[in-house]
DNA sequence: GCGATGTTTCGCCAGACGTCGAAATGTTGG
DNA sequence: CCAACATTTCGACGTCTGGCGAAACATCGC
């Protein structure tokens, strides 16, 4: 039962999904997601590591920044199943589309860019 | 999202999953759950009202009791679809098949003496 | 109808959760 | 090595949630 809840647990929180949603088409950088959620980092790296735990993505360290993406087809079979669930079912879904048109909009921006604005907007 | 999250929501709780599996094999009594989870009536009543909110269970009332169900064919496709990852998910999960084995036992007693039982113990 | 009975609703409390800012960690560049 | 930077961890705060008992709400039997 351990598994199952922390799956659904994770798959709770309108943000948590909002992330996984972003991340359907590849992987992503910390400060991007920031971005696109509008929260603090402190608060996004915490719903990573809440969908980190779940098994839901996984995380590759690359120079400077730290990548996200969706569980592949190592993980296990509920875990594929609940994510095609997932997207499945919010197929339409207004604030997950608004989401994929900011995303265009910040994957053209440099990361680097990103992090300095976050930075300083405090 | 806010079905969605209704649904993830309601499958975020261990005694609501529970609930789920017990139902598996066909309709129970409000009693009868509350026999086999161990909490107040309240408690299941509130249980059941948020799985019932998501569309995942149904009721029917019946002279003075009430009978939940699984939602049916007739749910849409997400509700079914996740009902079946939910049991496909846990199967083999040891509280999953004890309460399986107690609710065999409970079947074999009359409802009404179930409900009398548990407003004595208070 | 009236009292007993099964279920739901209503307050209330303790614990869990989402959020932030500050501090800690780890990594890159000079 | 030191400073800058991206991310995570920690501590604190307000809100939400699961639990209970009591009261309210049907519904049945006399």
């Amino acid at each position: 039962m351990r598994p199952f809840l922390a799956i659904t647990k994770a798959l709770a929180d309108p943000q948590r999904v909002r992330l996984l949603c972003a991340l359907r088409h590849g992987e992503l950088c910390v400060c991007q997601l920031v971005e696109l959620l509008g929260l603090a980092g402190s608060t996004v790296s915490k719903h990573l590591s809440i969908l980190h735990h779940a098994g839901l993505v996984a995380s590759r360290k690359n120079e400077r920044w730290v990548y996200y993406r969706l569980a592949d087809d190592t993980a296990p079979p509920p875990v594929r199943e609940v994510l095609e669930w997932t997207f499945r079912s919010l197929q339409g879904d207004p604030q997950v589309a608004s989401d994929q048109t900011r995303l265009q909009e910040i994957l053209q921006l440099d990361p680097h860019l990103l992090c300095q604005r976050q930075t300083r907007r405090k």
